[in-house]
DNA sequence: CTTGACAACCAAATCGTTTTGGATTAGAAT
DNA sequence: ATTCTAATCCAAAACGATTTGGTTGTCAAG
């Protein structure tokens, strides 16, 4: 099999403590020793073992990523980015990254109590955070090192990262109105999910102060993919009085709305306004490219990741809660050129 | 800190073996008190230390994939459906899934080295398979388990799961021949992959059937991101003779090129033809729809992972070597409508 | 000659399981 | 009374590292 401390301490004439040490650079050790342990450690090809290790600190050096999925994919890109972001920094800082796939349901809250109680993760990272998360609850209650990326409706105890959503929802129906709309619809994201609410809240904020209403059936919920904006979108425009623009609250859904007006042969940008939230990759080279709101996913996902880290590590925080400001990039699906 | 066997065994007045041997159910312990063991187990809130079991069974129930990305990011779609559908083919059978992000470099190499030697997974899954590919190359010669999604150019005396590359550009270059196009472009992908040459060579195959040349210009490598795409196909386009099909090796790089094209006015399908190569959920709702060939993505990750699972248990497999037929999907980017 | 300081080393305990190889007891068979 | 069997149980040895709390020997200072 592998070569372990014993094998090295037969070789050295030495005793596993001594070679420990002299591998962990101690200084009770003579540095002829260490050199020799060294050069043959090195020859033997060492590499400790990390079960043991683990087991023996009492700490596993992973974190671990519940990725909430919708069927049995999870193809946002959106998470794949961040997915980067993460696993980048983790490496990094010499941690492993154990990432599952799981329905947001019983059997997820289940994964979370093995992994926790197992002691597999040192912390967890939470993602797609909901008005009322038991995910967040669970954790906080066990004093559990996790880091959110998103907020809930409750009090906000805890440590998170999160993207402006209201703010940005405002930038976008700000930049509508400013063009001259007049006659909104939103195609929302699942109502349990924290962040529907804050970019809703965005949008009515600013129709609101323009004394624009927008009607409830104007107002549709999907689920986040392409397929589910196309549907909504399609009800929309059977509509016998169809809005001249719909916010959609992430780019996928709305690139499949872009895709049912098309359809259609509507002229999106020009017929019709449809935008996005996040910037994925695809919202600059879509047909016509998306107005949407741009959010660094990477950094986001690297600094939650770090924040983990140092909570792990008794590290103090700078600050433990972060709202990175979105900032509204104009593409041609908002109509800007053709209105201006 | 947490509950431990010896803690049971304190309150029941019982060893930390027959505790043990209770809980897993062996037939030397009696049923009262197995079922004492398991009442103060559940009492307690026992949980197996995974640490500690995976030192004493000298496995780590952990399956590992390195991405290799391009920049800091992986953001292809394709690897996020694959990875769920490893991810969740691992958490039915148990197995934990460690993810890294590392450019294919020397670190990445250094990568797999730590995790082997380290014993921290118990096998491989390989992506984008390279020619020549040290990544297979080392585990092979070390007896490691692993499964390739992907071939190498030299001998495939490894388990692999692949799509028919070949096959699939041939159904693509073959349809495009029969709407009548004669002028191709191919935007490929960086030549060390394995499936760059599978597919340039199914393009060819067709084209050379048809006493068509595909001009050493005409094709140009790119990245397989939608960048790169974008701008390939303005240097295609910027050609004095430029080429009225152009197949892009996968969706994300075709629809950057749509994109370009549409950019300086053309209309993807009737002014030129634009194919991809993956389907992702994207190249349904992109405008217009984009030709491609279709890949069961979610279940090679599911396969993949299965038949590592089994090689990890020394369970026999049926096939060890797989070869998906891919399907051709026809939607408007190839200007079939228009054409026919 | 004793004491103290220091350098270099190491046996044993520990982390929390699983597994090996018995030990003990009661009752049945001889 | 002895032997055998079956039913229960368990001490101790792993797994491979780290850490605790030493020991030993040498040399300088008192």
């Amino acid at each position: 099999m592998s070569v372990t401390l014993k094998d090295i301490a037969k070789r050295v004439n030495k005793s596993v403590t001594t070679v420990s040490r002299a591998l962990n650079d101690y200084d009770d050790v003579s540095p002829e020793t260490k050199a020799e342990v060294r050069r043959v450690a090195s020859e033997m090809g060492y590499t400790p073992s990390t079960l043991a290790q683990r087991l023996r600190k009492q700490r596993s050096d992973t974190i671990g990523i519940i990725l909430p999925t919708f069927g049995p994919r999870f193809s946002d890109p959106f998470f794949s980015e961040f997915l980067a972001g993460v696993g980048n920094k983790a490496t990094e800082q010499g941690y492993d990254l154990m990432v599952s796939t799981r329905p947001p349901n019983e059997q997820e809250m289940e994964t979370y109590r093995v992994n926790v109680q197992g002691r597999r993760v040192d912390g967890f990272i939470i993602v797609r955070t909901r008005c009322v998360d038991p995910r967040i609850q669970y954790l906080r209650h066990l004093g559990f090192p996790f880091v959110a990326f998103g907020r809930t409706s409750g009090d906000l105890d805890f440590p998170f990262v999160d993207e402006d959503s209201e703010y940005g929802m405002q930038l976008i129906a700000d930049h509508l109105v400013r063009v001259g709309h007049r006659r909104f619809a939103c195609i929302s994201a699942p109502s349990y999910l924290e962040f529907t609410n804050l970019r809703l809240k965005g949008i009515t904020n600013v129709l609101t102060r323009h004394d624009i209403t927008l009607e409830e059936d104007l107002i549709c919920e999907s689920d986040l993919t392409q397929g589910g904006g196309y549907k909504q979108a399609n009800k929309l425009l059977d509509m016998s009085n169809p809005p001249t623009a719909i916010i959609a609250c992430n780019d996928l859904m709305a690139l499949g709305a872009m895709s049912a007006a098309q359809e259609r042969g509507l002229v999106v940008g020009i017929d019709i306004a449809i935008t996005g939230f996040d910037d994925i990759p695809m919202a600059e080279h879509s047909h016509p490219p998306l107005t949407t709101v741009h959010q660094p996913i990477y950094r986001i996902g690297n600094t939650v990741c770090e924040m983990l880290i140092h909570i792990i590590q008794g590290l103090p925080l700078e600050r433990d809660q972060l709202i990175f400001k979105p900032s509204l990039v104009i593409r041609q699906s908002c109509g800007a050129d053709a209105k201006q």
